[in-house]
DNA sequence: TTGACATTTTGGAACGTTCCAATTAAACGC
DNA sequence: GCGTTTAATTGGAACGTTCCAAAATGTCAA
């Protein structure tokens, strides 16, 4: 149809205005009358003009695309799908639009994604950091003026904002629940000690476990990788302690479905003769079987809150770090045996 | 840190040749001296040097922005998630980056990041439109000579290209297996009948119906919303009805977990007392109990092949319009019951 | 009529890049 | 040493917008 772009001139031309004059309508200013700003607008319906964002964002001083980047380390976890989307609500409704680049917790290409964003003249970043990720990664950005904002895991060192979730208040909860449930040898298992939130989660465990009186031990805390297969890997070397333990808080989910998987391979129920919680509360964890008792976090709010911290910093201009810690609450379901009143340890510990 | 953006004019001075050198040094241009481009190379380096697209873009012909723009009508879907995914794999190793927007299913919102992605300059848009989309809506942009793949929904009456799967093909498969395992009075339930993807699974149930000699009626074929709850009302019609159906190929996967639902709550074992199956293979269908016999359709490859295609036509210039139908398979599971073998149909329906 | 003031409008210069035509430098054949 | 080709470099004009200072227009009081 049209091969040449249609361009303020152009509406100028055909309005017997300024270009000037059509530059005013375009930000809404009050200067221009209110009978060139109908006919003006009337010219640009008519000739389909489109705004270009690229040329006005060269003028503007600084970078005031509205673009905002949003970085995660894994968007087929739903956990991050829905972080996405409660991002981009907010960003939506603020008027601006998000680029979202997903990293496989691949380091290298969360630095190409980032530059790439750069040069797109993103106005802000929201990022879940890849595991590894160092805090001068982000020296560049912040050296801009471009505020960053680090989601579920934060960054120490940096000097940007984050939110995080409760993750030791979720931790001591959980094993406060299994305590009221009876149990005295409580294991924590699954994840890598090299991540911040495992040290939030494990340092929770460590605190309820003392606080009540039980005790902590290094023999309890059995790491493995943070996946369904890590959680069997897991929950076997439970079994193979010589004084076992009759409930495990898990890393996160995936750990804790695997351990279920783990236990019944050993034809022990989860839920009967074994207690589970989780971490994160996906969405399969209400519909598995046994359906899953977890901490839930929110990461649809956390999404939201990230925004809006963001969209403040951008406003604000000089981004001034915070810290926000969203908060979690247990979900008591089915593997962790509540349904079904408080526990005969001494009778699961025989049958395990 | 610093306060003023460091340009090409910059790198000029401070390298000490003209800005024309640096703009070929930055397009990788064999015309310059291999020695002055590493001279060059190294003070961006020093400087810090970050290129401006919006600047670039700004001169080039036509919209050169490396931006493609994704809209998915329900990101916290994991199937649109794994899709977006699927996109962001290619785009991003082509050196593109992706504008990721969620409508939600609203065709306002759907229209308004339309707009605000077109302001950006995309070069390209991947969309799964939202229900109810009019071929018009996307008028402009093929006008502007702006690709456009549409994805997992078809989009009849534009001349625009789309990756869809099989899902004739695919309700074909699952009609004939239940079939094969007795079953003669098999139900199609859920969805509604204004989308295509709807007319299309049950164009692929009454073929197979009619080709098996089982024949075709509209009594076996029950609407309901392409949900859970939209499942629990279908199945629960299923038996209301005087001639009841023994098995059934569902919409999609929500209306097949809500299938086995109402089941349950008339005391029916799914895959024992009624076959189910699904469609889409969403991730819950392995873990659920029990495992849902479903079509599968890789969603991650879809939106591969559309960011693929869509790159192609980038390339090409002119946009000539082409379909991909990418292939589904029948994954069986337990919810039809094929692991207890053939089925006495008489004895299920004297139980239901 | 004139100046003072408020309200609208306007021409250029700028933003950071690419493209084009033109220039310079180097190398070659004779 | 001279034209001719080849290789490398360059200045200026664009691209579509915003900003600024300045100009035009209208209104009112003296």
């Amino acid at each position: 149809m049209s091969d040449k772009r249609v361009t303020v001139i152009d509406i100028a031309k055909a309005a017997g205005v300024s270009k000037s004059t059509v530059s005013l309508v375009l930000q809404g200013s009050p200067l221009v009358n209110e009978s060139t700003r109908t006919k003006v607008s009337a010219v640009m319906r008519d000739l389909g003009y489109v705004y270009n964002r690229g040329a006005a964002n060269l003028r503007q001083t600084g970078s005031k695309t509205r673009i905002i980047g949003v970085v995660v380390n894994d968007l087929t976890n739903s956990f991050f799908a829905e972080l996405a989307v409660g991002v981009d609500m907010v960003v939506q409704s603020a008027g601006f639009v998000q680029f979202l680049s997903n990293t496989s917790e691949s380091i290298d290409r969360q630095r190409e994604v980032i530059a790439s964003m750069r040069e797109h003249g993103i106005s802000g970043l929201i990022v879940s950091p890849a595991r590894g990720t160092a805090a001068a990664d982000f020296k560049p950005l912040v050296a801009a003026g471009i505020p960053v904002v680090a989601v579920v895991r934060g960054l120490p060192g940096a000097r940007i904002s984050s939110v995080l979730s409760a993750n030791m208040e979720g931790a001591i909860e959980a094993v406060r629940h299994l305590a009221t449930l009876g149990h005295k040898r409580i294991a924590f298992m699954g994840g890598f000690a090299n991540t911040e939130v495992f040290r939030e989660r494990l340092a929770g465990y460590r605190q309820a476990m003392e606080d009540l009186g039980l005790g902590f031990s290094e023999d309890l805390v059995i790491a493995s990788a943070p996946s369904r297969a890590g959680g069997v890997d897991a929950v076997g070397r439970a079994m193979a302690m010589p004084d076992r333990p009759t409930a495990a808080l898990c890393f996160n989910d995936a750990v804790a479905f695997g351990a279920c998987d783990g236990l019944r391979a050993r034809r022990l129920e989860p839920g009967e003769d074994f207690a589970v919680i989780g971490f994160d509360d996906v969405i399969e964890a209400g519909t598995a079987v046994p359906a899953l008792t977890t901490v839930a976090v929110d990461p649809q709010g956390m999404g939201r809150r990230a925004a809006q911290l963001l969209l403040k910093q951008i406003n604000a201009g000089k981004p001034e770090p915070e810290t926000i810690v969203t908060a979690v609450r247990l979900v008591v379901r089915e593997s962790c045996g509540a349904h079904r009143g408080p526990v005969d340890v001494e009778q699961m510990r025989k049958k395990a």
